[in-house]
DNA sequence: ATGGCCACCGAGGGTGGA
């Protein structure tokens, strides 16, 4: 099975992109965040036509996240998570099996600012809801943009100083991955692990990017990772014609 | 070169992203 996470920074400008994705890559499972659009502008049509099934969790102009599916979900979860309950940063359905959770972890803009410590409220009880999930599901995997930063190796300029680098941050994924999850992250050699780059700058031609976006699996599943890609092509103006402009995300796959 | 912010709302510039 191939599961796939990517911020796409608005659902309908990137439509054509996700269209090529689907046919190029042909995923399993397609989570996306950042829709940035509400239920009625959601393209479920054009993804209805491209043969996948479609659950989401949508919201004006901010959020907003959807799983796209070859195969039909069950136990749909719409915003599982959430301290304000407009506000849509989660989603999760069962997938042939699999329990499959989407998060849109909040950003927190500035270490100590009012959107940090509701970043890191949102966290505990994103750990909460996970924890039940876990006492439910033997076979799990939790993917978003988590919008923190694992380790050092993980930013090209790390600093714990930094929005996505804090101690407390990484202290909240990690009391996650205590809850018995695995960081599906495989190195490459010729690449480095990065999976967000700034649009400014050119920061992506200069390969200054972090790894935000993660793809998280049950030591059930961990073993079984046959492969760990960061698909960089798109973000390449070139790779679709139909829309150049790209995510400054690039999409995360890993094969079961 | 694989580039030099982008998307939202709304009608222009303010806001949020990471």
């Amino acid at each position: 099975m191939k599961i796939t996470t990517w911020n796409v920074n608005s659902i309908n400008v990137r439509l054509p992109n996700v269209l090529k994705y689907l046919s190029d890559y042909q995923p399993d499972v397609l989570c996306l965040q950042e829709l940035k659009c509400n239920d009625d502008k959601y393209p479920l049509d054009s993804i209805q036509n491209a043969g996948y099934h479609s659950i989401q969790a949508c919201q004006k102009t901010y959020n907003g996240v959807s799983i796209i599916s070859k195969s039909k979900p069950t136990d749909v979860d719409i915003n599982p998570v959430h301290i304000i309950s407009g506000e849509m940063r989660s989603i999760a359905a069962t997938f042939q099996g699999i329990r499959i959770i989407n998060f849109y972890v909040v950003n927190g803009q500035a270490i100590g600012s009012d959107k940090y410590k509701y970043k890191l409220e949102w966290l505990k009880k994103a750990k909460a809801y996970l924890k039940n999930q876990l006492s439910k599901n033997k076979d799990l995997v939790l993917v978003g943009d988590f919008n923190i930063v694992p380790s050092e190796l993980d930013a090209h300029n790390f600093s714990s100083e930094d929005i996505l680098c804090s101690d407390e941050e990484r202290k909240s994924l990690k009391d996650i991955l205590r809850l018995g999850l695995n960081d599906s992250f495989r190195t490459k050699a010729d690449e480095t692990p990065y999976t967000w780059w700034d649009y400014r700058a050119g920061a992506f031609h200069r390969d200054i990017g972090y790894r935000i976006d993660l793809i998280l699996t049950t030591n059930s599943l961990y073993n079984g990772i046959k492969s760990y890609e960061v698909h960089r092509d798109t973000r390449h103006k070139s790779w679709c014609s139909e829309q150049p402009k790209t995510s400054d995300h690039a999409p995360v796959m890993i094969t079961l």
